[in-house]
DNA sequence: GCCAACGTTGGC
DNA sequence: GCCAACGTTGGC
C-alpha cells in the first residue's frame, strides 16, 4: 500500500451509476457528475490524486453499503452537466469561464459482495468512518489508511 | 452578519 | 412515506 495513495468513500444512487454501470461504461470510467456540494467538491478538485482508491458506495437504495472498488483515474476538470440546460444538474449560475463545479473521473476496479451499511456499523475498526456519523450527507468523505484495509478484511470474507 | 424558511439527503 | 440533519437562500 503506497505510503502516499489516499483513500475516499464516493456514494452514488445505484439507480443513476451503479458500480456495475461503472464497470460496465468504456474503460471502466465514469466521469463523477452531479456534485453539487462545496466541500464535496473541494476534496475531488484539491485533494484527490489519480491512483487514490475508491470505495463505492450505493446510497439511496433498498441495500446501502459499499458495494466495490475504485480509484480516481483523472485530474479535475469542469462537470459539463453544469452547463447543460436539459440536465437536471444544470446550474444557470455558472459560466464556462468560471466554472463552478468540478469533478475526476472515477474508474471502477471491481464489484465486491456489498458491505452493508449496518456491517460497517458493526465493525469497530470503522467506528470513525465519517460516513457512519449521525447526520452525516456528505457525498464524498475521506478514509484513512486504517478503514481501507479494515473494509478490504471485509471484502475476504 | 444573523437567522428563519426552505430544499435536499438518505436511512429506515 | 417519514423525518432528522444539514446546507443554502434570502430578507433584514
Amino acid at each position: 500500500m503506497n505510503a502516499s495513495r489516499q483513500y475516499w468513500l464516493m456514494k452514488s444512487e445505484p439507480g443513476e451509476c451503479s458500480i456495475d454501470d461503472a464497470l460496465a461504461a468504456p474503460n471502466h470510467t465514469v466521469a463523477w457528475a452531479g456534485v453539487r456540494n462545496y466541500e464535496a467538491r473541494n476534496f475531488m478538485r484539491d485533494a484527490m490524486r489519480i491512483g487514490d482508491g475508491v470505495l463505492f458506495y450505493h446510497s439511496g437504495c433498498a441495500e446501502p453499503g459499499v458495494a466495490g472498488l475504485a480509484e480516481v483515474a483523472s485530474t479535475p476538470y469542469p462537470d459539463p452537466t453544469q452547463f447543460d440546460d436539459r440536465s437536471a444538474y444544470f446550474d444557470t449560475a455558472s459560466k464556462p469561464a468560471a466554472p463552478r463545479w468540478i469533478l475526476v473521473d472515477v474508474k471502477a476496479v471491481e464489484r465486491i459482495p456489498l458491505i452493508s451499511l449496518a456491517r460497517m456499523r458493526a465493525d469497530k475498526a470503522l467506528a470513525d468512518m465519517l460516513i457512519l456519523r449521525r447526520g452525516n450527507r456528505l457525498s464524498i468523505t475521506p478514509v484513512t489508511p486504517d478503514q481501507w484495509r479494515a473494509m478490504l478484511l471485509l471484502t475476504s470474507r
